[in-house]
DNA sequence: CCAAAGATCGTG
DNA sequence: ACGATCTTTGGG
């Protein structure tokens, strides 16, 4: 359970995915243990975590702040609600597109650096909740929706500290990023977060 | 019904 | 350090 979700999470480093058509490479991601981890919105169950509870490789949407959306990957298994928040990556196909609905040039590191911003390059929004992340299309025709690429072989050299943000289960090192990625957000702990242990 | 919180981000 | 912005959640 809490090992899997973490396996999973590292796991999808370095894989791509495309949203609308924009490919990033995942190079920063947080793991979530579902109804075991209060800082889960799947530690209590209620009707916006619902899909958390679902089978593995859908995808979960919230609006963070009234603000952003934030895009996860559901990893199963069912009923237990746990996922991965994606948090940041390298934008890898549909530049500019991407710096179209980012409304920024230049600095392509900063496309999909942080889950709002990341969530904003690939277009992805509440209509695509639930999305089978899996699914294979017919090829010959330019995809629209949103899918995650072939698994990553290499091995990576994969850092790891606190998740950002989280007012619970605050210390948990459960945040994997690629070591030394120039995409990756900074750490910002959360202002309502109890102090760090010494 | 109402109040508060929030897996953020850019600016100052 | 702060505000934008709004949905969801939980308490009374």
């Amino acid at each position: 359970m809490a090992a899997d979700v973490v396996r999973r999470a590292r796991a999808l480093l370095g894989r791509t995915i495309t949203g609308h058509g924009v490919t990033v490479r995942i190079t920063e991601v947080e793991a979530y243990g579902g109804m075991e981890d209060p800082a889960s919105h799947a530690f209590t169950r209620t009707p916006r975590s619902e899909v958390m509870y679902g089978p593995a490789y859908r995808l979960y949407v919230y609006r963070s702040y009234g603000i952003h959306f934030c895009a996860n990957v559901v990893t199963g298994p069912t009923e237990i609600g746990a996922a991965v928040l994606l948090r940041s990556g390298e934008v890898v196909d549909g530049h500019d597109l991407a710096r179209l609905r980012r409304g920024i040039e230049g600095r392509d590191v900063q496309l999909a650096r942080g889950p709002g911003n990341l969530a904003q390059a690939l277009g992805i929004t509440l209509d695509d909740l639930g999305t089978d992340l899996l699914a294979d299309h017919p090829d010959g025709e330019h995809f629209t929706g949103v899918r995650l690429g072939p698994e990553h072989r290499r091995r990576l050299r994969i850092a790891s500290g606190p998740r950002v943000g989280v007012s619970k289960a605050a210390d948990v090192p459960w945040r994997f990023w690629i070591e030394g990625d120039p995409t990756v957000s900074a750490y910002r702990r959360s202002p309502r977060a109890p102090a760090p242990p010494p």
